[in-house]
DNA sequence: ATGTTGACACCGG
DNA sequence: TCCGGTGCCAACA
């Protein structure tokens, strides 16, 4: 697994979040098969292009880049939040199936 | 090769 | 609920 790939991997992943619901780094990295930090990595050299403020900490604790961004954006979303971090349960977004590197089925 | 840092996650007080 | 310490992996000096 290399960053070039992985940053399409994580790409990939993140543009799959649908607006209103959020991914946890560690979700992300789960389902490619790296650490956390590698996903926040590999998030920090995409930066644009990506709904990055639909990645947030495990706690619902929006990204740190751009603070107060992904509070404004996650809003606009109408991602259910709660006293500036994101409800956790209700807006978790299943990143499964992503890569599907089996192709169960098709 | 070593030491420090960082878009994290989990545990204990 | 908030804060500090630790584990993890990769990049940087």
């Amino acid at each position: 697994m290399t960053m070039t790939a992985l940053a399409g991997e994580v790409r990939a992943t993140v543009v799959r979040i649908p607006p209103g619901a959020v991914a946890t780094y560690g979700d992300i990295a789960r389902v490619l098969g790296v650490g956390p930090r590698q996903v926040g990595r590999v998030m920090r050299m995409l930066d644009d292009g990506i709904p990055w403020h639909r990645v947030v900490h495990a706690d619902g604790t929006p990204a740190p880049c751009r603070d107060g961004q992904a509070h404004g954006l996650l809003r606009a979303e109408m991602t259910p939040m709660t006293g500036g971090r994101v409800d956790m349960g209700a807006a978790r977004w299943d990143p499964y199936p992503g890569p599907a590197p089996d192709a169960a089925g098709g």
